[in-house]
DNA sequence: GCCGTTTTCGGCCCGACTGTTTTCAGTCG
């Protein structure tokens, strides 16, 4: 069983928990101990063959850490099964309708017989929802257009398709006159993988002026809402951005409150408490002299809390309150870092430009080196390349290195895993090249135990020095193929072998629970493109995402070795 | 149910909005 399964069920519990009327304190315990789980690095299936103790994942006590242990070794947990069994089957689905809390999901049940959105939209058509006690008509018509908005909604945005659209309307913004600080907050600050909506806020001398440009740019669709200091509008995707201007003087803490996450905020305020101080969006209160100090800046803010600045991707509650007060944050690895991208296609095969205009391009970004890697002959569709094609390839490379300043060129391959673990290129020709990424593109829907043992012959194989996209998860698109992701960071450890975290923004595989466990085991990361055309070039920021939200360092990642360094450990 | 620079017991983040009410319950982020 997986963490993201354990997490659900702990998840579940919350709710009943809820419908039952439990101490909020104990189905906040629930709720904070899934969430630990569902972003713990290590499977849980795991600690538990090795026999650790589970009290070490923070919000995990005596209780929780036998029922997970329950859970994971019978498949089953009497506890949650009792609590099922309380109340009717789907009434938890009620508790997902915005609006419906507990209380009313209760009375809902208890009284109408509800258990599903269904069901509650035709009660609510009746009108027989609007004359329950504490309820009316606002709220039943609230509540439809809840279920209605639930059922049309988009999910959540890949940030590769949200990004550049928003700093088109940043970029506009900006050119209004006497605007001070404007950026984007939420997950999108904390680059997670994919967002609900977007949070922009920011300062200015005339808000109204930068909320009546907002809702007029030329992207927006339907506004929402406007005032004077806050908008809200639908671009185009479905996409909502809620723009927020804030006063100069008090930008650094709402900032900082906006940004998130929610578990981040708690555990900051449980850390101020105990220093008797209250944190709010609007600064931090003396309980003392009850005296609110506001904060510009959102680095005086932490530092006013004894601790480092903590960076947005580390903000999810993963143990860096702590380490932020020893002053032991990680020096996160920087774009500024990366010297060179290793994963990249040409006209040679499925990619847009020539070797030399990828070679330029990378140039002109400040790189050092690139590694031009083609998909081998299985990969028909792709143009892949043969023998014959790849040593021409090669003897072009070498033409081209010769003519090139500035920057080297690795010749290289991204080679298919076969089904049955073996290569789809001759050692004769692998090795002769500088590095050769090996990758999984077909038969996906393999057990896991098939799939894992595919992979681990490839990393087995001498020829191969990378496994590029681990998962081949496509965001939105393709679910991760079956794989024992543990096994294969211990063998690439053991075998001196580069796994790749991919940084197109539909891909991001690793992805950063998974890269944040391959750097605690010690495996060797590169954070590469698999660009297509020199414009996908652009992409590396999103994988330095992944790896700063796995607490990477420069260190870390193989690509931010000077060229030498790099030359050496080819070698 | 969890946890400890005040605690092994007694706390547990903070503020805002909405709708249904005559003072606040319920929900959200």
């Amino acid at each position: 069983m997986k963490n993201t399964a354990i997490a659900k069920v702990f998840s579940d519990i919350a709710d009943l928990l809820e419908l039952k009327g439990e101490n909020a304190f104990k189905i906040r315990a629930y709720q904070k101990a899934a969430r630990a789980i569902e972003h713990y690095p290590k499977e849980i299936r795991i600690m538990l063959d090795e026999g650790e103790d589970l009290r070490s994942i923070p919000g995990v006590g005596e209780a929780i850490a036998k029922k997970t242990t329950e859970l994971v070794t019978t498949e089953k947990l009497g506890y949650y099964e009792n609590l099922k069994a309380e109340f009717p089957e789907g009434i938890t689905n009620l508790l997902a309708i915005p609006g419906i809390g507990p209380k009313t999901a209760n009375k809902l049940s208890s009284e109408l017989g509800i258990s599903s959105a269904d069901a509650l939209e035709q009660a609510i058509h009746s009108g027989r929802v609007a004359k329950l006690f504490r309820l009316g008509d606002k709220t039943a018509n609230n509540i439809l257009q809840q279920i209605q908005a639930l059922r049309r909604k988009d999910q959540r945005i890949p940030i590769g398709e949200a990004l550049p659209i928003v700093e088109e309307i940043l970029s506009s913004l900006r050119s209004v006159s006497g605007v001070r600080n404007l950026t984007y907050a939420g997950s999108l600050r904390r680059f997670r993988e994919t967002l609900g909506d977007i949070d922009l806020m920011g300062t200015a001398d005339n808000p109204r002026e930068v909320i009546d440009t907002f809702v007029s740019l030329p992207h927006m669709g339907q506004v929402l809402a406007q005032g004077s200091t806050k908008a809200s509008a639908i671009v185009s995707g479905g996409l909502q951005v809620d723009l927020r201007m804030v006063e100069h003087d008090s930008f650094g803490s709402l900032l900082q409150y906006f940004t998130g996450s929610k578990q981040h905020n708690i555990s900051l305020r449980e850390r101020g408490r105990r220093q008797r101080l209250k944190l709010s969006e609007y600064g931090i209160t003396d309980l003392a002299t009850d005296k609110l100090e506001k904060f510009a800046l959102e680095e005086e803010f932490y530092h006013r809390l004894g601790l480092q600045y903590i960076p947005p991707e580390l903000r999810e509650a993963q143990g860096e309150v702590e380490r932020a007060g020893q002053g032991t944050l990680p020096k996160l690895v920087e774009l500024s870092n990366i010297k060179g991208d290793l994963h990249m296609h040409t006209d040679w095969s499925d990619g847009h430009n020539s070797i030399e205009e990828m070679a330029l391009a990378a140039k002109k970004l400040g790189y050092r080196y690139i590694a031009i890697t083609e998909h081998s002959v299985g990969r028909g569709i792709a143009h892949g390349l043969d023998v014959e094609r790849l040593r021409k390839q090669m003897a072009e490379i070498r033409a081209l290195n010769e003519r090139l300043t500035g920057i080297h060129v690795f010749n290289g391959i991204e080679v298919d895993i076969r089904a049955d673990g073996s290569l789809d290129l001759p050692h004769e020709v692998l090795s002769d090249l500088d590095i050769v990424i090996a990758a999984v593109h077909s038969a996906m829907n393999q057990s896991e135990e098939k799939m894992t043992k595919r992979v681990l012959s490839a990393i087995e194989n001498p020829d191969v020095d990378f496994i590029a996209h681990p998962t081949c998860r496509l965001l939105g698109e393709r679910e991760p193929i079956a794989i024992d992701l543990e096994a294969i960071f211990k063998a690439a450890v053991k075998n001196n072998k580069v796994l790749e975290i991919n940084a197109m923004p539909d891909r991001l595989d690793l992805n950063d629970v998974h890269t944040f466990r391959a750097r605690e085991l010690g495996v060797k990361l590169a954070i590469e493109t698999d660009a297509h055309s020199v414009a996908h070039l652009g992409f590396m920021r999103f994988g330095v995402s992944v790896a700063r939200r796995a607490w990477c360092e420069h260190q870390h990642i193989l690509n931010a070795l000077p060229l030498e360094e790099l030359l050496a450990f080819f070698k």
